[in-house]
DNA sequence: CTATAAAATTGTAATGATTACAAACATTTA
DNA sequence: TAAATGTTTGTAATCATTACAATTTTATAG
C-alpha cells in the first residue's frame, strides 16, 4: 500500500507535509523525537514549522497511524503503529531496540470489565554491547 | 518492617523529610505527582522545598525504593516499588488502576544477551465505570 | 472562473514540569 | 570544638509542549 493510501485509509488527508513526516517515520528505525523530525525535514520543506510537526504527530497518534513511545527521557518519541511491539532501552548507552517476540498478554481475566485499547511495554536494562564493556564487577 | 528500616535497607539515611515522603507514598493509592506530594506535606513541613521532593524521589528511584510511573500525562507520578505491577489508565476519566494479575513475562528468549532491570507495562482503555456511561454507539 | 468557506500551516508567546546551582542548614567525624 | 560531609532550600534557567491568532492553501458553491 502506498503511503498516501495508508493515510487516506485512516481518514487523514495526505498533504505533502504529512506524507513527508510519514515517510520519515517509515524510514527511521530509531524512534525519532519532534526535534529530530523537524531538523531532518526543514531543509526539504523550508517553511516547515515545529508546530506543524507537533500537530501532525498528534493527528497520526489520534488516527492510530503512529504511536508515542514514552521512554525515561522527558520527550516523546514516535513510531509507526504498524506492528505492535515492546521497547528495550539501555540505561548505559540510551539505545532503544524494538522487541517483537513477547508472549501474548491476555488481559481478559485481569481486566474483565475494561475495554483495552493499547498496551505499551517498556523494558530497561543493559544491552548486549554494553554488557561486554563491563563484564565483571 | 518499619519505614525507617526500609530506607536503611536500601542505603538511604532516614531523615524526617525522607520518611514523610515515604509514608505519603505508602499511604497514597493513586500515584501522586510531585506537586501533590509537595502540597500535602508542606503544611506539616513548613520549610519544605519542591526541590527536596524532586531530590528525594530521584534518590528513592535510584535506590529502587520507588519507581516513576510514566503515564500519557506529561508529568511523572510515583509508586512504591514493593510489588511489581502494571497500570491501567482510563482515557475517559483519567483514573489509574493497579493491575497485579498479569501473566509472567519471560524475557530470556526474547532478550538472551540483555540484562533486564525493569519492565513497565501501561495499559490504556476505558474503565468499567466509564463503560456504563456510554454502553452503545 | 471567482467568491466563500473550510482546512492546513505558520510564528510567537505562554505554560509547566524538571533541572542546575549555589547558599544555608544539619549532622557526622576527627 | 572544628572540619568535613550530607541534606535542604530558593531562585533562576531549561526545554518540551501547548495555546492561539494570523496566514496560506485547498475545497466547494455560484
Ligand atoms: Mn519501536
Ligand atoms: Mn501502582
Ligand atoms: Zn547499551
Ligand atoms: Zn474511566
Amino acid at each position: 500500500m502506498q503511503n498516501d493510501a495508508v493515510l487516506k485509509a485512516h481518514g487523514i488527508k495526505p498533504s505533502l507535509t504529512r506524507m513527508m513526516i510519514f515517510d520519515y517515520l517509515n524510514a527511521a528505525k530509531h524512534h525519532p523525537n519532534v526535534e529530530e523530525i523537524y531538523q531532518a525535514l526543514q531543509p526539504k520543506i523550508p517553511t516547515l514549522s515545529k508546530t506543524t510537526v507537533y500537530n501532525t504527530l498528534h493527528l497520526f497518534t489520534e488516527k492510530r497511524v503512529a504511536r508515542a513511545v514514552m521512554l525515561k527521557d522527558q520527550e516523546n518519541r514516535y513510531d509507526l503503529a504498524s506492528h505492535p511491539h515492546a521497547h528495550f532501552q539501555c540505561t548505559k548507552c540510551g539505545k532503544v531496540e524494538d522487541v517483537f517476540r513477547l508472549p501474548d498478554i491476555h488481559l481478559d481475566q485481569a481486566l474483565p470489565k475494561h475495554s483495552v485499547h493499547d498496551v505499551s511495554v517498556l523494558i530497561s536494562g543493559v544491552c548486549a554491547e554494553c554488557q561486554k564493556d563491563e563484564p565483571l564487577i
